[in-house]
DNA sequence: GGCATCCATAACCCTGTGGTTATCTATAAC
DNA sequence: GTTATAGATAACCACAGGGTTATGGATGCC
């Protein structure tokens, strides 16, 4: 992932609006009626948002009749773990266990993915 | 870790200016004038930037004589990595080991602190 | 075609941001 | 106290960002 990438969705991680959006469209796809819903602000101030994620990669967009619906894309979300994790080593100040954060991770993926 | 953070942090990451003043901060301390050095930009632009990265937690500065140092804090960018981490279940479309991405870094870490 | 619905786009406003130059403050050295 | 150096602050500029309202375009339905 290169520096422009990171910028972008950095950048698009910035903005609670969006963060809510992502949270809401890993439960399932939404159409920006149901997007705009949730908040208090207009339909076009949303499909703003909904553009800064999809030029950051974390959205896709496909059309559904009149609607369009947005989609999860959660690679870059992974791409930026891998950029924070080059720090993980300074983070060992204030834990004696390095491996804490990682393992209670992992347990918790898995107990997530056995319910699948 | 609250949105108001999430916000200052992950503003924070998103120039890439900021990330290269952390990523030097991880070698060693620096002053201004050393980090000044890195870029073609002014001093007061890096001072603005150090400014941002302060307000977010990810430095810590204290004077040493006339000079003030900056200080990595590593911190928030594991708590911003917990955030991220959160979707990491979503990352698994193009995974068929979802474990390979943590492995890899787990292994690095161990590498990394053995050299300490 | 005509109409309704979903959404995008345009135009605008205000504020924030990233940069500049000029200047002020704080510390050290003499 | 004077001077030099490190860095902060102020004032300014251009532009991006997050919001608004108004309007335009695409699709589905009758």
């Amino acid at each position: 992932m290169n520096e422009d990438q990171l910028d972008l969705v950095f950048g698009a991680l910035a903005d609670r609006t969006r963060r809510a959006i992502l949270a809401r469209l890993a439960e399932t796809d939404a159409n920006v009626g149901d997007l705009t819903a949730l908040f208090t602000m207009s339909q076009p101030a949303v499909s703003k948002h909904l553009k800064v994620l999809e030029q950051a990669g974390l959205i896709s967009r496909n059309r559904q009749g009149t609607m369009r619906l947005s989609h999860l894309q959660a690679e870059p979300l992974k791409d930026a773990t891998g950029w924070l994790a080059d720090y993980r080593t300074y983070w060992s100040e204030s834990y004696d266990r390095l491996d804490q954060l990682f393992e209670s991770l992992n347990e918790t993926k898995l107990n997530e993915t056995s319910e699948e």
